[in-house]
RNA sequence: GGAGAAUUGGCAGAGUGGUCGAAUGCGGCAGUCUUGAAAACUGUUGUACCGCGAGGUACCGGGGGUUCGAAUCCCUCAUUCUCCGCCA
């Protein structure tokens, strides 16, 4: 949720800024703006009979203690009126709140400068590639064909058990699976991560702190006898830890990551996207999230999208870094940078990371603040980062590290694997 | 799952209907003393919102209610602790 302060002091800039994502939100704005006028009148007008009823309880009170019985009664007769308008004006002031909040929880984040304008994914810019992308000489496979001919992923009896998008991992693949997860961890740990291992169920207010609701609740598995929802990204309860804190400016930024299942019902998703590893409902990830203060946040996320880049050097991977167009930015970013690694067999890019810098977006949200040199309190910065989606780099490594008789695991992983080849 | 107790400011802890945004202690900050530090002493010290300001409003786990007036009474939800039951 975007600061109303932001609105009120910088109207043209939020209205400029925002076209960048292709929403032309100034009606919205001006909305917001005129509401707030109200609310700010409605507020003064509250108060003032608040003020007045206080006072006249205050001297009831007083008559009481000197023993003024009749003096006391006569005044109560007073109140009645005065405090029915009170209500209403509470009533009021209060719808006038909801409205706004409605109005602004619906308005995405303030792009950065830095992104571009852009309607779809093929006005994202590529800022950086790596990595020799593979080529064949023999009939090389995408990654579902190679997962069944080494019995590494089980397609069908994840289908039985659950359904699709519920792929069960076997033998090696399994491992595999394992493996990476400890490699991602530990090179989190070294770059200074505490881990976490956060539960993988959320409350609502956790759905709104990181802004899960009240939008996309269609996205998420919902356990309604309970109220809680299945995680679909441990994003939601690093964040959430730090909701409402007040946290210290040397204790920034604040560097957590886990790992965790992520569960996703990608309603609407069909055809090649869905083929395979490319999209299911549950997969593994290793999470980075950050909360910094509001001059080094970019400093991090560079730090961040580094951090990844080492990951995929030492997993061989080629790979580039998109910086994602307005278009294509989630809700509550400001600057996305999306990783992408080439599959060889599919002859596409497959997305396996993506850094984002959400800013204030989240915090303003969940009050997470902190107090600066000159002791003003500030909303922090908050960032997050795969590192890595597992499925993706499962596909990765066994579509551009196949030859004829089997796959060949990065030398980086193999003591996390225990093996060298899959075959 | 059953029974009982509890939830107050950074922490500890008092407060059972009015003068309570809330005693007291610890901690924090500023000062006195000291070459410096400690100790002692003095003062100060919650947050948010509205207002140019004076000032005002709200907040004692969350939500609702009773009352002229609620930290205090009632309802409800959540959490914590103790005992019993069950269990990896």
């Amino acid at each position: 949720m975007i600061e109303i302060s932001r609105i009120r002091e910088n109207k043209e800039e939020v209205v400029d800024r925002l076209k960048v994502r292709g929403l032309d939100a100034s009606s919205d704005i001006e909305k917001i703006l005129e509401l707030d006028q109200q609310w700010r009148a409605k507020k003064q007008e509250m108060d003032s009979a608040l003020a007045e009823m206080n006072k006249i309880s205050k001297d009831i009170g007083a008559l009481f203690q000197q023993g003024k019985k009749a003096e006391a009664e006569e005044a109560k007769k007073k109140t009645g009126e005065l405090k029915e308008r009170s209500q209403t004006l509470k009533t009021e002031f209060s719808d006038l709140e909801n409205e706004i909040n409605t109005l602004l929880l619906n308005i995405p984040n303030i792009p950065n400068p830095a992104v571009p304008e852009g309607a779809t994914e093929d006005d994202n810019e590529v800022i950086f590639e790596k990595g020799e992308i593979p080529s064949f000489g023999f009939n090389a496979l995408p990654h579902w064909d190679l997962a069944t001919k080494y019995d590494v992923i089980d397609w069908e009896l994840g289908v039985k058990v659950t359904g699709a998008g519920f792929p069960i991992y076997k033998n090696q693949g399994a491992r595999l699976q394992r493996g990476l997860i400890n490699f991602f961890l530990d090179e989190a740990i070294k770059a200074g991560y505490s881990e976490y291992v956060p539960p993988f169920v959320i409350n609502e207010d956790s759905g709104y702190g990181t802004g899960q609701l009240p939008d996309k609740e269609g996205q998420m598995y919902h356990i309604t006898t309970d109220e809680l929802y299945l995680i679909p990204t441990s994003e939601v309860p690093l964040v959430n830890t730090l909701r409402g804190d007040r946290v210290k400016k040397e204790d920034l930024p604040i560097k957590l990551t886990a790992y965790s299942p992520c569960f996703r019902r990608e309603a609407g998703s069909y055809g090649k996207d869905v083929r395979g590893l490319n999209r299911l409902h549950q997969f593994d990830k290793v999470e980075l999230v950050m909360a910094s203060d509001q001059e080094s946040s970019y400093d991090e996320l560079d730090k961040m999208v580094e951090h990844v880049k080492g990951l995929l050097q030492k997993l061989e991977l080629p790979y580039r870094i998109l910086r994602l167009c307005g278009g294509d930015l989630g809700v509550t970013a400001a600057i996305t940078y999306d990783f992408e690694v080439y599959s060889t067999a599919q002859e596409r890019w497959l997305e396996i990371s993506s850094c984002s810098n959400v800013e204030t977006y989240q915090a303003n949200r969940m009050k997470l603040r902190y107090k600066d040199e000159d002791g003003n309190t500030k909303l922090c910065h908050t960032l997050n980062g795969s590192a890595l989606a597992l499925p993706r780099v499962i596909a990765g490594i066994l579509e551009n590290h196949q030859d004829e008789n089997g796959i060949k695991i990065p030398e980086a992983l193999v003591p996390y694997v225990g093996f060298e080849r899959i075959q």
